[in-house]
DNA sequence: TTTTGAGTTGTTCGA
DNA sequence: GTCGAACAACTCAAA
């Protein structure tokens, strides 16, 4: 039997559920099918383009060295791309590892029974969390919405399945598809602006391996407490390639697993807190998986009245990092630069966005969406609702972070903001983060100049709170 | 059914 | 400078 194998979120060939099984029963044609239009209203951004072209590009290497190849389609219509591509090639069974964006989730029913009425096979499995979104419920069966009992119960269900092994061989069809070349998918940007990605990642199966490893070498041990530094580099920085399923999370479980025991931590490994940020993982797409109209709809009602401004240019000041708070414009630099921003950081511009200018989480979560690379529906609607305050586990309204506490609690000695804040590097460590309450002789020595150089705040953080705390009463039902 | 304890990530104020 | 309390009320999960 010949089986499609029909890659989407998975693109690697250990510990894929659905192309072993094809490839236990027979000839294997790799496809990938770029759809952006199936994704509703979340079609991948300019960063997450370029990452999957990096990344369909290496899983092809791969292929091939296993005797295989990926072939590549466009179109508007997974089903109608899948019945061509089995009518070309002989296939009699089609075969994927699920996603759980609920637009997908909605397409993928109807496509397995239309795949099914036309005589074809039709399987899907699970290969990019260690429990599905429904296997996890509270006692009443349903939906958990606060991460500790959700995560407790998790794992009170047993360690996750081990991950599978690569497929031995891959048996070549006895015709392959027309090719069709990866440029064709025009995944890369026209204007070339990708070097700051380039310079930061490498996309694909070897570079998820190694920064795996890194990772459980050098940072695990200290993970706790350093992960709230974005100047020390010590986190794993695995998101891109998890949500690319270059690497999967049953397969970091195990790793961490082994590294732990030969670490001595044969029985605390599993309350890690990098096991539990895989944790949080898993809850977001569980919370995505029950509540999906959540990536445009707060998920606590009452926040849809609340009172957002619209303000263009305090918006597009935001996103390029310009709003005069320094820990705020290193992030944003951070991210519009490399497609990536520290976790810290980005609950710190998060919360500027929405607490100190007022403006919709919404607004925050599509620019973060078409500039990350590790642009993920679930993790981040979650993130931005809990920054906001409406999601799951939400933020106590009060709780309203100070940008300038923040800068010098998680950067004390200045080396992220000077990184990426580069016409301050010269400013002294104590004025770094308030550069506006700097002598004039201290900014003069450093060579900036406010409202020239570098912006004047773009609000008063204090008044700002104030006004954040006087829409929030208004919510009270 | 009712009750109870708890809830990722913080800040400010006043003693 | 340090420390603890207050900051709302609500929702969820479990007893």
């Amino acid at each position: 039997m010949t089986t499609i194998v029909w890659f989407r979120q998975d693109l690697r060939l250990t510990d894929n559920p659905a192309l072993l099984a094809a490839a236990a029963a027979g000839p294997v044609i790799p496809v990938y099918l770029y759809t952006p239009s199936e994704d509703g209203a979340w079609p991948p951004g300019g960063a997450s383009r370029w990452w999957l072209h990096q990344s369909l590009q290496r899983l092809d290497e791969d292929l091939r060295t296993a005797g295989s190849r990926l072939c590549l389609r466009v179109g508007q219509d997974s089903l109608a791309l899948l019945l061509e591509l089995a009518r070309e090639s002989g296939a009699t069974a089609v075969t994927w590892n699920r996603r759980y964006e609920p637009e997908r989730i909605a397409r993928d029913r109807v496509l397995k029974q239309a795949l099914k009425e036309a005589g074809l096979a039709a399987t899907s499995h699970n290969a990019s969390l260690l429990r599905e979104p429904w296997e996890v419920a509270s006692q009443t069966g349903g939906p958990m919405q606060v991460f500790t009992p959700f995560w407790r119960r998790s794992l009170a269900l047993g360690d996750p399945a081990e991950p599978l092994p690569q497929a031995r061989s891959l048996a070549a069809p006895s015709g392959w598809p027309a090719p069709t070349a990866l440029e064709d998918l025009e995944l890369l940007p026209r204007i070339e602006w990708t070097r700051g990605l380039q310079d930061a990642w490498q996309p694909g199966r070897r570079g998820a391996l190694k920064q795996l490893e890194t990772f459980l070498q050098n940072s695990f041990e200290g993970y706790s407490e350093q992960r709230n530094r974005p100047d020390l580099g010590a986190t794993s920085r695995l998101s891109p390639h998890l949500h690319f399923g270059e690497i999967g999370p049953r397969e970091v479980y195990q790793a961490t697993r082994l590294h732990g025991l030969a670490h001595g931590h044969a029985q605390d490994w599993r309350q890690s807190q990098f096991i539990t940020e895989l944790g949080w993982r898993e809850f977001a797409y569980h919370l995505l998986y029950h509540f999906p109209q959540t990536p445009e709809q707060p998920l606590r009602a009452k926040y849809a009245g609340f009172p957002w401004k619209t303000d263009a240019a305090a918006l597009r000041a935001w996103q390029r990092g310009l709003t005069g708070y320094p820990i705020v414009d290193a992030g944003l630099r951070e991210l519009w630069t490399t497609g990536w921003m520290h976790n810290r950081v980005r609950m710190i511009t998060a919360s500027f966005l929405v607490k100190d200018l007022l403006l919709p989480w919404n607004a925050g979560a599509s620019w973060f969406w078409d500039t990350l690379v590790d642009a993920d529906l679930a993790s981040n609607t979650l993130g931005w609702q809990w920054a906001a305050g409406c999601g799951a586990d939400a933020a106590p309204y009060f709780r309203i972070f100070n940008p300038i506490l923040q800068g010098r609690k998680f950067d004390p000695e200045g080396h992220y903001v000077r990184h990426w804040v580069p016409e301050l590097a010269q400013l002294p460590t104590e004025w770094l983060h308030e550069p506006w309450n700097a002598s004039p002789a201290t900014l003069q020595n450093a060579g900036v100049q406010l409202g020239a150089t570098y912006p004047r705040p773009l609000v008063d953080h204090d008044a700002a709170r104030q006004e954040a705390l006087a829409a929030l009463a208004t919510l009270k039902d």
